[in-house]
DNA sequence: TTCATTTCCGACTAAATACGTAGGAATTGA
DNA sequence: TCAATTCCTACGTATTTAGTCGGAAATGAA
C-alpha cells in the first residue's frame, strides 16, 4: 500500500519544478541537490516524464527541465501514473472485461470484494487527481519553505 | 500502490470465515477450496491472524478456524494491518517523532509534501477501517453469491 | 487404541520488484 | 573548443513477494 521511491522522488522532483516555473530550464544536477535525491536515478524518472509529455527538456549548456504545462494543470495522480503505474490497489479493477485484458474478473458482476477495492480505489484517486502542482507550491508559499 | 495477495487472500479468508460465522470450525482446507488459494499459504496467513487475536483455531480432526468476534466488529483496515502492517502510503507518516523511530520527518511541520501524504492516506483509512465484514456479509446477499 | 484429520511450525526457494550505478554518446551555449 | 548537460542502454544487487516442503503435535471418531 505504499507509493514507491520513483512515484515519491518524482512528485518531488516536479514540485521543484513548480516552485521554479517561468524561470527557464533547471538542471537535473540543481533538481537533485535540491530534494536530496541520485541525480542518475531522477534521470529515469525524468526521462519516462519527458516521454509522457509532463516536462520539457534542453540539452547542452544551460539546459535543463521545465514543466510542459503549468502548474494548476498538472495534478499528482498524472506524475504517479507516469511513474508507478495505474492507481490501483488490485490489478483485477482495471482489466478490461471487454477485450479480456488480463486474466481477472470474468464475472466481476458477481465478485463481491470489487466493491470494496473500488471504494478503496476512487478514494485514492479522488486526492490524487484534485491536487495539483500549484496547490502544493501554495502549500509552500503559506509553510514558507519555498526555496 | 497495490495490495498484496496476503491482503488480498487473508480478506477473502475472513470474508468466507464470516459467511460461515456461527457454524464452528471451519477447515482451512475448505476455505482455500473455496476461495481458490494454497492452503499451505493461507495457513501462514492464518496464524497471523491468530496471534492478532482476529480468528480461533482449533486443532485436530473436525478442527479449523473461525472468527474470534462478530463480523459486525472486523474491520478490514484491521485486517489489512495484520497482513500488511501499517497503512501509509509512505513510512515516514507513522514515524514517531518523539521517540525518533524511523530517520524520517525530523521537520514535519516544514514538509510540504506530508500534507498530500496524509490526505491520501487519511482516505483510504477512511474506506478501510469503515468497512466491516458484516457489510460484505450483507453485499454478499444482496449480490446472491453467499456460498 | 488406532487412525485420519487438522492445526502448527520452521526452513527453504524461485521470481519479481525496487532502487539504484556505470559509462559513454549526443547536443548546446559561451 | 570545451564544459555543461541531456540522453540512452545496460548492469547489479538487495529486498520483497509468493509461495513450497516436510513433519510434529493435537484431536475426535471408529
Amino acid at each position: 500500500m505504499r507509493v514507491s521511491t520513483r512515484g515519491e522522488y518524482g512528485v518531488r522532483a516536479m514540485f521543484d519544478l513548480a516552485l521554479h516555473f517561468g524561470d527557464g530550464p533547471i538542471a537535473l544536477k540543481t533538481v537533485a541537490e535540491r530534494q536530496v535525491v541520485s541525480e542518475h536515478y531522477l534521470e529515469q524518472l525524468m526521462a519516462a516524464l519527458r516521454k509522457a509529455g509532463l516536462v520539457k527538456s534542453k540539452r547542452g549548456a544551460q539546459g535543463g527541465y521545465e514543466l510542459a504545462n503549468s502548474p494548476a494543470n498538472v495534478s499528482i495522480g498524472e506524475i504517479i501514473r507516469v511513474l508507478e503505474g495505474p492507481i490501483t490497489p488490485l490489478d483485477c479493477l482495471d482489466a478490461d472485461v471487454e477485450t479480456g485484458t488480463g486474466p481477472y474478473c470474468r464475472a466481476p458482476e458477481r465478485c463481491v470484494l470489487r466493491n470494496l477495492w473500488k471504494e478503496l480505489q476512487d478514494s485514492m484517486t479522488q486526492v490524487l487527481d484534485n491536487t495539483t502542482l500549484e496547490d502544493l507550491r501554495q502549500d509552500a508559499y503559506r509553510l514558507e519553505v519555498a526555496e
